[in-house]
DNA sequence: ATGAAAGCGCTAACAA
DNA sequence: TTGTTAGCGCTTTCAT
């Protein structure tokens, strides 16, 4: 394999002029970098650049930690968290933590050994009481609800008032018993921001408030959505709106009302969270609530940016907050 | 930061001592590891992996090139690899390729640049003339139908065996005018080689083959499954069986059947091809088949380190095809 | 069981 | 415009 040294023997020149070429730098004749192009491809010449890493002290590439990558949401959040990145020439290593604080922490710890110039960490499993190990010497971003004003860059949803604009939405289809599908809520995380925004909305309504209404599963997925809706329904709950704190859940309680003999959006009109691109196609169409993903996408990556350029370190965080909008399907009466 | 000789000196120790603590090799005594764990702990030392990379002449992560992460099929695809990589303590970086040619090549050069150890590449943009470019002095493992025989190692699906059987399963229900919706055909891909079997499965049926029944769309996804089908059914071609060469055409199929008044199963038949996650919650539930996809990424991840660890090329390839099942759901009529 | 020397391939800083 | 020097932080080899 040939080094930037073989290349400047054949060249007739000096290594520093070959690294020049490479990296386009000015100050090279015309005539020198022909010679140098010359050699590299006639050596067949590759940068290696884990030597280019060393001696930069910079990897080019960013850590993305996710719950996990087969999921609709995440792996929107990791296309766009790429295609973002490669605009700014880098890279992107996924790692998957299955929403464990262990794994979460381990991620932080890999951005700590320099191999990743920088981490964007969406946070499921660390809680508020972590805040203080996020306090770290090298560039993280989180992503998610977890950490309102603490001591790091943050891009979050607007959880509360989207929310609120998805039952309102229900309650404006004419819907009086609006049930909540949603996680656990004993930790401050979406779903806790979700049914606040839920009980907002019913509130201002003048509607009351029924407990059972309120129903939380352990894991936010389409299995659990699926077979909790079908439960919801046989033990005879009655409701006619049904708010999901997010499309997966939508999407398994879409199937599992279905089971259970109940027509969407005749008898019960439902609503999601995050417009994962299935949800235009499912049957009924869903309604949801639609953040904008590129925005915080980019976003995300841009305060990684900063982070990873600015010389002295700054004390001060930026917390983002994305605009929302919400997408009427047939799932609410179109 | 501390470096390893900051640690030696804290631990009165040279610097190959601490980094044999560091990788856990033998011949170091116990007192003296304490003392240099010790000293680790209080400066806080972290590897440097850049460096360590230099050194060793591997980077630990391998690539994987993917057309888009975004889509139910290449996620769990890249869920399965980051998981069979992560077990063999490799991290996986993710490029995506929108299934062009170009960016396929670029990924493969990357490679080259030793910024990945390996490389495993779902070669769509890529056509059988490319073969001599992947003729690559290093390791890569071709996902997908381009390179039968190829100068690579191979993972690829039993694809005119399982779409034959998705056919007869559809001809058992008693369908008789089965269309297939598939990709472009011009080209020996996954389309290609299951519109083949779909043929072979008419063919031992004695069923006659309409040319009209086969319908191809440039991009396989959900909204060009929905459109389609909805003009397959306005357009009268008459039909009571539909076989997708994929999930994603297939959930669109089934919207755009229901857009277009039809009722599945009762007037038309469904089945996919892929087994993705959201397919079981469909309404109605997609039949589909199931290639054994946590083989296929183990495999794929085997054989990339096979190349990875061998001392000297060799010129032999593997070609692995997966097993599969076929799934039978709601929308065959259960 | 420990250490000294040399080098992985590149680039920043300075010199010519 | 080009070249020289001196590392980046680690590991491999060989001595002790």
């Amino acid at each position: 394999m040939a080094t930037i040294r073989d290349v400047a023997k054949a060249a007739g020149v000096s290594a520093m002029t070959v690294s020049n070429v490479i990296n386009d730098h000015p100050n090279v004749r015309r005539a020198t970098r022909e010679k140098v192009l010359e050699a590299m491809t006639r050596l067949d010449y590759r940068v290696n650049v884990a030597a280019r890493n060393l001696s930069k002290g910079r990897t080019g590439t960013i850590g993305l930690a996710v719950p996990q990558v087969n999921s609709p949401y995440y792996s929107r959040l990791a296309a766009t968290i790429i295609t973002a990145a490669e605009r700014h020439n880098l890279r992107v290593s996924i790692e998957q933590t299955g929403a464990s604080r262990d794994s979460e922490l381990a991620a932080l710890s890999m951005s700590r050994n320099r191999l990743y110039d920088g981490l964007i960490l969406s946070a499921v499993g660390l809680g508020p009481t972590d805040a203080e190990r996020l306090k770290v010497d090298h560039p993280v971003v989180i992503l998610g609800e977890r950490f309102f004003g603490g001591p790091v860059d943050h891009v979050a949803m607007p959880n509360v008032e989207a929310a609120e604009a998805a039952t309102s939405h229900l309650i404006e289809r004419g819907c009086r018993r609006i049930a909540i599908l949603s996680g656990r809520v004993d930790i401050v995380d979406s779903s806790t921001l979700r049914l606040a925004g839920y009980r907002q909305a019913l509130e201002k309504a003048g509607l009351p408030a029924d407990p059972a209404l309120v129903q939380t599963v352990d894991r936010t997925d389409m299995a659990e959505g699926a077979e909790r809706a079908r439960k919801m329904v046989e033990s005879g709950l009655g409701f006619d709106g049904l708010f999901c704190v997010n499309d997966s859940l939508a999407m398994g309680a879409l199937r599992g009302l279905a089971s259970a003999g109940v027509r969407v959006p005749d008898q019960v009109k439902v609503i999601g969270f995050d417009n994962v691109k299935e949800s235009e196609f499912l049957v009924p169409a869903l309604s949801t609530i639609d953040p904008d993903h590129d925005a915080m996408a980019e976003r995300a990556v841009h305060l990684l940016i900063r982070r990873i350029e600015e010389t002295e370190p700054s004390t001060d965080h930026e917390e983002f907050f994305s605009s929302f909008s919400v997408v009427i399907r047939e799932s609410t009466g179109g």
